[in-house]
DNA sequence: TCTGGGGTCCTAGGACCC
DNA sequence: TCTGGGGTCCTAGGACCC
């Protein structure tokens, strides 16, 4: 037996609409959309005028003549949405960040403390209008289905707790495609088969779902069903891969064309990697077609990098690889995706001391030269210097844009002279 | 509503190892 | 030469989410 979890999940309402009403103050009240090309988020006053995310901005303007259309700003958001997550992460102690705008909180234990389920939900919507001029919702109840729903029926900026026991009262009239995770295709299969909603789901036994949807997807519905879900927060687990990708119209064929928006997307990828220090070992091609269909091909590689020649030659060799496709359809996405992540390793020796700093220098550089190849050195710094240790870490020309040899002499200056402060 | 850019997870099959 | 059971890693594709 295991005690009743308490879980809320916290929804910004039309996340980056609202934060440009909330810097421009006469977008406020008026119907907004994000964009452009195509809305990636609207305001609720462009949502009762039938304006969703994921149109194409033209047809937003003709169901919406009065729309007011502004261009992203993506440093804003996740401005706001680290601003957010600070609130969150003082209100409980385990924060599940589901993306930038939305996030589970397990509040369980919490009630002698700080209240019930609703009174934390209700302090931590004035804190983040307070703190940060954003309006949020938040659903709670007994799983983090159960949460997640209820946030979406408290939308815009409320609260909708599910009390316990009045779980399956709530799920059981929804229609099948409310619940998460049973997207267009489960769907899709579900209603061949009669089944419309919750309720029925529940009703059907397992082997018969599975019939329908597959083993996997029958045993998380069923459990779905009957409130029996009970998966874990995960906290701080942090992202699992690195992607960009890009829309293009490459004709068949004109695979030539191809490898300028590969340098782009790799040198975009790459640096964003390094600049989060962290490497991957796989990388990965998808390419998408003209008729929606999709190729991907993945390379693993023996070392996690993220250095921009590395990843570039693998991804070369998987768009050779996928050459036939290509030259056979209309080309209208190539994006790129690093996984099996790693924090970068910093390149970095350890050296004896013993015959002073000037000697422990000249060998490390010796050293690193061996180890990494000349090419490799472009700057030393000096990490820590214990008398009869002293370690470095290097960088190359590109993790370090300005290493140069020049740069590279003064560093060894100044490191000798912080380490004639520190010997003996 | 015909489609942007960023992610996550699952599954099946093959290769390889003991 | 044929044959277990168990495990890991990798790739391709699919589904789903915001």
């Amino acid at each position: 037996v295991t005690a009743a979890r308490s879980i809320l999940h916290a929804d910004l309402d039309a996340f980056f609409a609202s934060v440009e009403q909330r810097d421009d103050p006469s977008l406020r009240g008026r119907p907004v959309a994000v964009g452009p090309g195509v809305v990636m988020a609207a305001s609720y006053e462009a949502r009762q005028r039938g304006v969703r995310s994921g149109m194409g901005v033209a047809g937003a303007r003709r169901r919406c003549p009065g729309l007011v259309v502004v261009p992203s700003r993506f440093g804003a958001y996740l401005e706001a949405s680290r601003r957010v997550f600070a609130v969150l992460d003082a209100i409980a102690p385990d924060v599940e960040p589901l993306s930038v705008d939305e996030a589970f909180l397990d509040v369980t234990g919490l009630e002698r403390i700080c209240g019930t389920p609703e009174a934390i939900a209700h302090r931590l919507r004035a804190a983040v209008r307070e703190q940060v001029g954003l309006p949020i919702s938040v659903g709670g109840g007994s799983t983090t289905q159960i949460a997640k729903l209820a946030s979406g029926a408290a939308k815009p900026d409320g609260v909708r707790v599910v009390a316990p026991g009045t779980e399956l009262a709530f799920l059981h009239p929804l229609p099948v495609e409310r619940i998460w995770g049973c997207g267009p295709a489960t769907a899709a299969k579900l209603r061949a088969s009669g089944i419309a909603t919750v309720a029925q789901i529940a009703t059907i036994p397992e082997p018969a779902l599975a019939r329908i949807v597959g083993k996997a997807a029958a045993r998380s519905l069923a459990a779905i069903a009957w409130n029996r879900e009970n998966r874990p927060l995960r906290p701080g687990r942090g992202r699992r891969s690195f992607g960009t990708q890009s829309a293009v119209r490459i004709p068949a064929g004109a695979a030539d064309r191809l490898d300028a928006q590969a340098i782009a997307l790799v040198e975009r990828v790459t640096r964003r990697m390094r600049s989060a220090g962290r490497e991957g070992r796989t990388v990965a091609l998808r390419l998408r077609f003209d008729d929606y269909s999709r190729r991907s091909r993945a390379v693993t590689l023996r070392q996690p990098t993220a250095a921009t020649e590395t990843v570039l030659a693998a991804f070369r060799g998987l768009l050779d690889a996928a050459r036939e496709t290509t030259e056979q359809r209309d080309l209208t996405l190539v994006g790129i995706a690093v996984t099996n992540l790693a924090a970068a390793t910093p390149r970095q020796l350890e050296l004896p001391f013993d015959d002073g700093p000037g000697a422990a220098l000249d060998a490390a550089v010796d050293a690193v030269r061996d180890r990494f190849g000349a090419g490799a050195l472009r700057r030393a710094t000096l990490l820590g210097g214990d008398p009869g240790l002293t370690a470095w870490s290097l960088a190359d020309a590109d993790t370090d844009e300005i290493g140069s040899a020049r740069d590279l002499r003064a560093t060894r200056a100044r490191t000798a002279d912080r380490l004639s402060d520190r010997a003996p």
